[in-house]
DNA sequence: AAGGGCAACAACCGCCACCTT
DNA sequence: CAAGGTGGCGGTTGTTGCCCT
């Protein structure tokens, strides 16, 4: 599961690492940490450049990395935060203790992808029947049953965004306060929605580039 | 058994933001 | 303020192994 080992123009190697790079890099960054990227491949006796090193480290290496299979858990997790905010895996790597936003983007590519294209081809054929209704869609109670309905803010809100009713709201942010005036927020959650308070770690940085994507 | 296609994943590449000088 | 260096991020590629015909 690797490429086949070169050596690029300024001597450096390339290509998959063998057991002794990755223990003379391991060994390294154990005792001295990695104080420069670029200077550790020189200081650790590997013929690599530190871009290189780094990625081996941080996808690798760390002493608490898994390598095993992603459990159901982080699978949910991943569309979870995927849905919220997007191809942001640095983020969502951050949430999955041991798992490297190279491996979550890879799992995404790999797994995940397909099951949401699959899920967003089943939406649009919903959309097609919420469309026929939208004219009735005119006051934020009937919104909060369609966000039931549909399952995601972010789709309903592009919906809306042709409509006569997205003129209503200066931004999401707008919308959705006007929607849920209590502490509570509602976010979609894979085939569920679930209840989040108000100003919750994810349902703010959703907004912000909510309110990006709009301006 | 062979080989073609596809899935899986490690690694590379380019860009960008931030920091230092 | 500008320029250069560095780290980090996300997109993409290349290789291998498996499965199906």
């Amino acid at each position: 599961m690797s490429r086949t080992s070169n050596i690029t123009k300024n001597g450096m190697k390339k290509g998959p690492w063998s057991k002794e790079e990755d223990d003379k890099l391991k060994a390294y960054i154990q005792r001295y940490g990695h104080w420069n990227w670029r200077e550790i491949p020189r200081f650790a006796g590997v013929s690599r450049c530190g871009k290189s090193c780094r990625l081996r480290w941080m996808n690798y290496l760390r002493p608490n990395v898994k390598h095993g299979n992603f459990t159901k858990q982080e699978e949910e997790q991943i569309l979870e935060l995927h849905s919220k905010i997007g191809n942001k895996w640095a983020t969502i790597a951050a949430q999955l203790p041991g798992r490297s936003d190279n491996k979550i983007k890879n799992y995404w590519h790999t797994h995940l992808r397909k099951r949401v294209v699959k899920k967003d081809d089943d939406q649009n054929e919903n959309k097609i029947v919420h469309d026929e209704t939208s004219e009735s869609v005119n006051d934020p109670s009937t919104l909060i049953s369609l966000v039931q309905d549909n399952d995601d803010i972010e789709a309903l809100w592009a919906t809306l965004s042709t409509e006569s009713i997205a003129s209503s709201y200066s931004s999401s942010a707008e919308l959705s306060s006007t929607m849920f005036n209590s502490s509570d927020c509602l976010v979609s959650s894979g085939d569920s929605m679930q209840t989040y308070t108000h100003g919750d770690f994810w349902t703010d940085p959703f907004l912000a580039d909510f309110d990006a994507i709009r301006s």
